[in-house]
DNA sequence: AGGATTTTTCACGAATGCGTAAGGGGCAAA
DNA sequence: TTTGCCCCTTACGCATTCGTGAAAAATCCT
């Protein structure tokens, strides 16, 4: 069953949502508030949530960021201004869509519909396995053959992101953006010692064994298993 | 740069949206009838499509068909029709999203924002298949009958120019120049040495069988199949 | 067929990318 | 303040890849 939250302080239009979004066989929360959305979020999972961006105490905007950083459940808000640059500020704050008021059920229903399979089709895994790694984002925590493996941070963070795309070289750039989110300079080999140390403190209790390949001329990859 | 493509056979609509894109720092390409979009959409690389349904004789719905079997390259629909039912249909042949006419220019900057977003955070991993062979862009990675294929980098980068529209000949200035981003000299055998090399490695696996194909006095372009 | 032109191949020196070790600076905990 | 850990930089040896010329082969044109 999916579960959508709807987050509108206006008692009739939330209601009116919610009605609408059941009788097409959905099950919904309601909530009045910024802080009470964010309550519902705490306690329960929704594959949505329906934002209204007035809302009295906390914005909009700051459940929007609050979501973004816990759990990013897919938003789609409502907004009563129809001018561009509210709605950018929305896309960069992670929004998925938006609507504006006033609007057809249908239409909300249609861009519903859209999200759901979107982000339906990807459902992240929380451990990594690979070889005899495992990786858990969450806890950070990697064990190797059944023992824990201690990374430093960026260490993780190179091994987590090659892990989740095994079969993708990601070149130095790529990997330096997303730790810094920030250009490298050209003559950078930062990443390469990390990537060299990675290697050495997998190679501990497996030597003959080499799990981060090196694809000359691009990047490195996960080594074929 | 953002390339985009914009598909309307209004030339008011049309000059329209491109003003208004090209306004925004959007390079943009303007096609007049489904014809004309497949033939530029072959020719050249798009990051988004923006398309009218109601075409002259090849309609959109069959300009989305070919695009989600060649490159699938995100189209934002432009739809007169206003009910749920065909929205789903749009969604269901691929479209990432539609706007319907008449619509306001800044919504439709606003949603080709959220799509170009979208695809850059979460790339979809595309790969070209020709014969047996699969190159996947994005994991610098070939197989050939399902066997990896180590290439270099230049190797790499040739073979998926070729690869990525079969039918097209490239002259080797147009390849140095995708590989370099300057003019090659008049008398510079670069490029035949590594499509020699490309060559070579194709046909360990397959000695009987010729994938890369000599124009002769223009260029190379794919075997037909 | 024969000459002209283009393409392919071969071989080798040059250029570039990679891996590792070692040292210093920064930051937080003790 | 001191200690310890982590991170970044630099330097250098090593391996791979690149670019170039010339010779050989293939193709086209007359």
């Amino acid at each position: 069953m999916r579960s959508i939250l709807v987050v509108d302080d206006d008692s009739a239009i939330n209601k009116m949502i919610r009605g609408y979004l059941e009788g097409k066989g959905y099950r919904t929360d309601g909530a009045y508030s910024g802080t009470e959305a964010v309550m519902l979020l705490e306690r329960n999972k929704y594959q949505l949530v329906v934002l209204d961006l007035m809302l009295p105490g906390m914005t909009g905007e700051e459940v929007l960021e609050y979501i973004m950083k816990n759990g990013r459940t897919p938003v789609i808000a409502l907004s009563a201004k129809d001018d561009v640059a509210s709605k950018l500020v929305l896309l960069k704050g992670g929004a998925e869509d938006y609507v504006t008021k006033p609007f057809d059920p249908e239409e909300l229903l249609a861009r519903i519909e859209i999200v759901l399979r979107r982000n339906n089709s990807t459902p992240a895994p929380r451990v990594l396995t690979y070889g005899n790694l495992e990786l858990d984002p969450e806890a950070k925590s990697l064990t190797q053959l059944g023992q824990p493996v201690a990374l430093t941070k960026n260490e993780f963070a190179i091994l987590e992101i090659l892990m989740e795309r095994p079969s993708v070289v990601f070149t130095k750039e790529m990997i330096y953006e997303k730790l810094w989110n920030e250009q490298p300079d050209a003559s950078d080999n930062t990443i390469s010692v990390h990537v060299s140390n990675v290697r050495k403190k997998l190679a501990v209790l497996e030597p003959d064994r080499s799990y981060v390949k090196t694809v000359w001329g691009i990047g490195f990859k996960m080594e074929s298993l």
